[in-house]
RNA sequence: GGGCGGAUAGCUCAGUUGGAAGAGCGCUGCCCUUACAAGGCAGAGGUCACAGGUUCAAUCCCUGUUCCGCCUACCA
């Protein structure tokens, strides 16, 4: 026998791993340009290559994954390209890690050993993340999978990089950058997250030069950046100070005399004193004062962040011999501290105060970063951020949910230079060459041994390392030893991963991709870039939607970190709930704009749905043995067609859901579906049809228990590939695979309203009769007898038609005639909306919760009564509401007093009884 | 400081042409009824954050307030 199958529950693990290797082998994910069908592209937001897969993957995979999956069924040209980032800092960190456990460095290894260790790394664990999305089911085309630091990738890196250097999009300059003094490179403004911390305002005294029992008191958070002060700023406008602009304070714990500046963009009157000193070389605003004034920027802090030491100290600052080697190579917080009681010893500070500020962290590391004076590299942002402002202007790329489109606009209009040179090893070096010759030599760093090159030597750009130097021809030239922000690489993703430089079929079938599913946290590093760099040299954007899903936190709301151990690991909950419920889970929860708190239970009831299904199938199988017969739906019984008109129903809403990107609402319409309609109420009505040998309507329901179940797993698939699959396989079908087969569209013949309308008389009166069951304790399996009846003769009508179902689902013994035929003895009448029913009472039934209720009820009716009646007594509302809703109102005041009457009546023979 | 989002059942969340408040989980009661106890049936549980306004009518539109998130920012 066919039931014997498939197991009693479901068990996923055999079936995904049989699966993903079938589906795999037979090559449905590959994609080609010579493919029929209108194209349908993503490139997958390419996932760290040492890394692996967590709950963040998972959702945006599941939701790529779904798209896909739809949209291949629709008979769409689909690729889905999946690949991997070399992701500089953060890879180049866990190598060094690893090294520092072996007792070894970077430096000592040298840069060519130890990127080789970092390839090596990469080839070792590369693999794992890959592995687990397969898992999860991806259906990439993994014979395309791409990694950023590929030949051909970083062909595409060489080629952007010199053609922007040409256009004059890429420069060197000497800028204050932030700096991460842990990682010992420069990062981009968008690298650095900030915090708010408490932090303390110190009032130090300046005195005046000139007289110094006269102070100016000065606020700051960073005393320790005193010694590299090069001004103090007043508002020119202030009368307090105004007089002193052009006269010089003496700069405590220093022989150096700073002068008094006025400056209106820096000072703000309102706050602190009214002055402040200005650190060019340590802070951002003070640097641009810096400019403003022409200034000195002495530099305090070397690339450590610590206090540089005792020589260079003295001269930089003229501090006091003694201030020069008590600060000399202290970290921060002790130079703070340090400087705190210096300052106390020699009268300097006036007070300190609670300050409420924000720090700037490392966002791989959370290493407090440094406004730092380096040369970096930077790419003039400006003139490719401005039509990347205009193809979301005019619609040409849409971003949803629509409202981070303003989030997106802001930050595009005001859009700084990008630092994209790092001062690390692993990642794509830049292709600019030194003469070192024509130089006159480079300094080296101390640290790692990396050339220095000033800002006035001239780079020499090119793709390949140049044969000789244009100048004096010597072959040894030194390459820039920076390598490009990981993001720089990204950026061209979309197009390099399709072959550009090169103009291949694979660019011109598959760019623009179709949309991009992403996480917020990489709007800025990522999808910006992507379509600034899209629009540069493709000529054209990247992606039409951009789709911006929320971010997973545990169930608390808490972001899920290793440190916090609150990470849900999704294999784990794969392999305890099976990957289905995970996906539907996650696919489930996508709201827009709300982030997801993911907790286990959620994903144990999705399990339960699978399961659900698996049982559902198993039914079907068990009864469709036996002949089965089309009929055109006109022809079918009730709960067939209004089966189908549910399905069709079911089919165009989680159709225009996933057009929506509504994840959720198309998963809450399946398993409304699946659970409720299907399983609770059609498998339910056709079971006395499928267990009566030689039924007449058989051969008619076997068919569309078949066709509706084949259908539905159609329609769940991309949701839930595994299960879905394995069930095609087992029921009756056509095709290799459901992966394949085509999504479904409604049938026109399948709606059917009248269908629906007496399904849900059917529904109401099944109700009825199981509350008044419960209410008189008659246990679920006791065969009842009851009466069952309507106001409306239309109805009265419908409920003959009824009988069977309603005997059937009631268990018992249906009789339908009108209510005031009904013997008015020992009977439990329940009314609701013009429909009664009535069940008998046997002798020993407790009556008091059948009363209880049907004196609640009548309360609660006489209340909405007096509500409705109360509006259509209102005047206002009679004269000013919409005839239909008045009609409505004037029906339902009707339908609710019958009710009520009828309620008491019961209610009253209830009593009767009682008292008898 | 600016901007955005949220506040609906015990919990997590849906809910648009304004016109009778929904789901899942949890809870209570009865049932191992031959697809499924990972289940079935029935139920309890909401002045839709607060205060105003517009309207015949507001969870929904407008204004303000409070609380919570996120993004962003140079207030030393």
């Amino acid at each position: 026998m066919a039931a014997l199958q498939l197991d009693k529950a479901y068990d996923p693990k055999a079936v995904e791993t049989r699966w993903s290797r079938e589906w795999l082998s037979r090559g449905y994910f590959h994609a080609s340009p010579e493919q029929p069908g209108q194209p349908y592209s993503i490139v997958i937001p390419p996932p760290n290559v040492t890394g692996s897969l967590h709950v963040g993957h998972a959702l945006n995979h599941s939701l790529q994954d779904i798209l896909i999956r739809w949209r291949r069924m629709q008979g769409r040209n689909t690729l889905w390209l999946p690949g991997t980032d070399h992701a500089g800092i953060a890879t180049q960190n866990v190598v060094e890690k690893q090294l520092m456990a072996d007792g070894l460095s970077r430096e000592s290894l040298g840069r060519e050993r130890f990127v080789d260790r970092v390839w090596q790394w990469k080839s070792t664990s590369g693999n794992t993340i890959v592995n687990q999305q397969k898992q999860l089911g991806e259906s990439c085309d993994w014979d395309r999978l791409r990694f950023t630091m590929d030949e051909g990738l970083s062909k595409a890196v060489l080629e952007v990089f010199v053609r922007l250097y040409e256009d004059g999009l890429i420069y060197r300059g000497e800028r204050l950058i932030n700096w991460c003094p842990r990682c010992l490179t420069a990062l981009s403004d968008i690298e650095v997250e900030h915090e708010d911390v408490k932090g303390k305002l110190y009032y130090l005294c300046y005195p005046l030069a000139d007289d110094p029992n006269t102070s100016l008191i000065v606020a700051t958070t960073r005393p320790e950046t005193m010694l590299g002060d090069t001004a103090v700023a007043v508002h020119p406008d202030d009368p307090r100070y105004r007089h002193l602009i052009g006269k010089k304070v003496r700069l405590p714990l220093t022989t150096r005399d700073i002068p008094i500046v006025g400056d209106s963009i820096l000072v703000d009157l309102e706050f602190g004193t009214g002055a402040v000193k200005i650190t060019p070389a340590h802070d951002f605003n003070d640097f641009e004062a810096g400019e403003r004034h022409k200034l000195n920027r002495i530099r305090i802090l070397d690339t450590y962040a610590k206090m540089r030491n005792e020589t260079e100290l003295g001269l930089a600052t003229k501090a006091l011999p003694d201030i020069a080697r008590a600060l000399a190579g202290l970290p921060t917080q002790k130079t703070r501290t340090k400087i705190e009681q210096l300052l106390s010893e020699h009268g300097a500070l006036k007070n300190v105060e609670d300050h409420k500020m924000a720090l700037g962290k490392c966002y791989r590391c959370k290493t407090v970063v440094e406004p730092y004076l380096s040369i970096q590299w930077f790419v003039k942002i400006k003139p490719l951020a401005e039509p990347a402002i205009e193809a979301v202007e005019d619609g040409r790329i849409r971003i949803i949910p629509n409202s981070w489109t303003n989030n997106y606009m802001g930050w595009m209009r005001d859009i700084k230079d990008w630092c994209i040179s790092r001062q690390i090893w692993w990642g794509h070096q830049i292709p600019a060459w030194y003469c070192e010759q024509c130089n006159g030599g480079f300094l080296r760093s101390t640290h790692d041994n990396r050339p220095l090159i000033d800002l006035d030597v001239k780079p020499i750009v090119a793709k390949s390392k140049p044969e000789k130097c244009p100048q004096c021809g010597t072959i040894d030239l030194t390459q820039d030893p920076d390598v490009l922000d990981t993001w720089f690489s990204s950026a061209l993703w979309p197009f390099s991963t399709l072959g550009w430089p090169e103009r291949t079929p694979e660019l011109k079938t598959y760019y623009p991709t179709s949309v991009l599913v992403t996480g917020l946290d990489i709007l800025f590093f990522w999808v910006a870039r992507m379509i600034m760099m899209g629009l540069k040299f493709m000529g054209d954007v990247p992606f039409k939607d951009v789709y911006i899903h929320a971010l997973v936190r545990d169930a608390e709301g808490q972001k899920m970190s290793k440190s916090k151990g609150n990470v849900i690991d999704p294999l784990h909950v794969m392999n305890q709930f099976g990957t289905d419920a995970l996906r539907f889970t996650l696919a489930s929860m996508a709201s827009p704009g709300r982030d997801i708190k993911l907790a286990e239970e959620r994903i144990e009831g999705y399990r339960n749905f699978a399961n659900k299904i698996w049982n559902a199938a198993r039914f079907a199988l068990m009864y469709l043995d036996g002949p089965r017969t089309v009929l055109p739906p006109v022809q079918r019984t009730l709960p067939d067609r209004w089966i189908l008109s549910r399905l069709a129903h079911t089919i165009r809403t989680v159709t225009a859901e996933l057009e929506s990107y509504r994840f959720d609402r198309a998963a809450t319409v399946l398993y409304q579906f699946i659970w409720h309609e299907y399983c609770d109420w059609y498998l339910e009505l056709i079971k006395p049809v499928l267990q009566t040998p030689e039924h007449p309507d058989g051969g008619s329901t076997r068919h569309t228990l078949v066709e509706t179940l084949e259908t539905t797993m159609r329609l769940l698939h991309p949701f839930m590939p595994f299960i879905t699959e394995e069930i095609w396989q087992t029921i009756p079908h056509h095709g290799d695979s459901i992966v394949v087969q085509n999504y479904p569209i409604p049938d026109q013949a399948w709606p059917a309203p009248d269908a629906e309308q007496h399904f849900s008389l059917l529904e109401q009166t099944v109700g009825l009769v199981r509350t008044g069951r419960v209410l008189l304790n008659y246990p679920p399996g006791q065969q009842i007898p009851f009466h069952v009846g309507h106001d409306d003769l239309n109805r009265q009508n419908q409920l003959h038609q009824l009988q069977r179902h309603l005997a059937h689902l009631n268990r018992g013994t249906a009789e339908v005639s009108p209510p005031r035929d009904w013997p008015s003895e020992r009977l439990l009448r329940l009314v609701t909306e013009g429909l009664s029913v009535g069940i008998a009472v046997v002798e020993d039934v407790d009556l008091k919760k059948a009363i209880e209720r049907l004196t609640r009820q009548i309360a609660e009716t006489d209340k909405e009564l007096q509500r409705v009646d109360g509006k259509l007594k209102n005047v206002e509302f009679v004269s000013k509401a919409p005839p239909e809703v008045i009609a409505e109102h004037q029906e339902r005041v009707q339908t609710l007093s019958r009710d009520c009457a009828l309620l008491a009546h019961s209610e009253q023979q209830l009593r009767a009884m009682l008292a008898a």
